[in-house]
DNA sequence: ACAAAAGTGTTACGTGTACACCCATGA
DNA sequence: TCATGGGTGTACACGTAACACTTTTGT
């Protein structure tokens, strides 16, 4: 049908996709890592990948190993970067759009995760990963430290229902730094999107902190007045 | 050597790289773009870009296409975002790992352009490009307002030695719209990227205005200083 | 009553923003 | 001398950052 197409004489290589998973829980950053079980490096520290078959976008490959870990069919997840060096897979040549992704720690199907050796580490013990995973992982530790600046990313980490000390110990986690209760609260609630509820959780203290969920239609409507979120 | 691999079985499929170009002349932002020479899509309207080839990197695959098409080694370039649809070619499987490209109208090689048959389009008027390239103008056009606030990239754009009031209307059309000189100069020197020369450019004006040229030195330590950069 | 975490308000300071005039020069 | 673009300073508003005490309640 074509007389001069531009593929003939061209290479063809593997294409695939390796998700940098975080959790959050007993006021840490975790990531979710995996023990290898093909060669090359089998029995290394790994993220979780697969391979992109022809007939599927890039992101829902991503989405696919996302739901064959943890279970979820909804979670968030994102381009990261793609790691395209001649010499990053030591097998055939193969590049790597790497995706991260955030996820509530509990809601996740234990049984599939542990079926596959996966292991949660706090992000200063993480081992040696394989390849160039390591670099993944430092670069969408960034891209989550910048990205929770600007938009409300972080609630991915959070169950639904969450207080506000937990979301302030979530972004001292991420930013690895103490802020202050008092301008935190002010701030976010200035924000109006926040919806507070009745519910307290007492699990924490005697008094008893109330609960707050995630108002995404103020959020949408923050948004298009232009606004600049910041936090 | 390897008894299982992780290879075999999979799907192998082209990738390529396409760039998107920005320059700046006649205070206004400007995309090169090219008519496409092979089918599919022949004769459209199209960004630059190569297919990688097995021995190379992506990221020299797409300094080779800005090399060719420009005649300048040293372009400013950045990963933009993968674009991995699976129907994104209608020719046959291939994902393209998208840069874009800042360079300074009037270095490269006038030639070397006009050769590939390539035109700059104000941004406002590029008219309908192939597959989602429109996507990654758009795309790019996104990233490179964000990027342009938080990193001192514009100077991309300009000649090495340039004024402010160039800068300034740099910045307004990067934003599109009006800047107050006063406010901007007061922050931009502020920060102490900018040398001044005793050269004045007169071509816009009797009294002349001070050329400046960016301080890489002093931008280095300002950013290990820990300091937020900011525009 | 006391221990332990949750929640609240004020002030000082720095940064961003708005705004109008003088300067230098070539024609 | 005048037209043109280049360059400067100040006042106010706002947001950020620092800081300490009261509240609730289970034991």
């Amino acid at each position: 049908m074509q007389e001069l197409d531009c593929y003939s004489g061209n290479d063809m290589m593997y294409v695939a996709t390796d998700c940098i998973v975080f959790g959050f829980s007993s006021d840490e950053l975790k990531l979710l890592i995996f023990p290898r079980r093909v060669e090359p490096n089998k029995g290394a520290w790994s993220l979780i990948g697969s391979f992109v078959t022809l007939d599927e976008d890039v992101d829902s490959a991503a989405q696919r190993v996302l739901e064959q870990i943890t279970g979820l069919e909804h979670v968030f997840f994102e381009q990261l970067k793609t790691y395209g060096a001649a010499d990053r897979d030591s097998g055939y040549r193969c590049i790597s759009v790497a995706q991260y992704a955030l996820i509530r720690i509990g809601e996740y199907d234990r049984e599939l995760v542990e079926k596959h050796g996966a292991y949660w580490y706090k992000l200063d013990e993480v081992p040696p990963l394989c390849l160039d995973h390591d670099q993944m992982v430092r670069d969408a530790l960034t891209e989550l430290r910048r990205k929770a600046r600007y938009q409300p990313i972080g609630f991915e980490l959070l169950p639904e229902k969450f207080t506000l000390p937990q979301l302030i110990s979530l972004y001292e986690a991420i930013y690895q730094k103490k802020l202050d209760p008092r301008n935190f609260r002010k701030k976010i609630l200035s924000l109006n999107v926040l919806t507070k509820l009745e519910e307290k959780d007492k699990s924490n203290s005697k008094k008893g902190a109330y609960f707050y969920k995630f108002n995404s239609e103020n959020y949408k409507r923050l948004l298009e007045s232009g606004y600049h979120f910041e936090l």
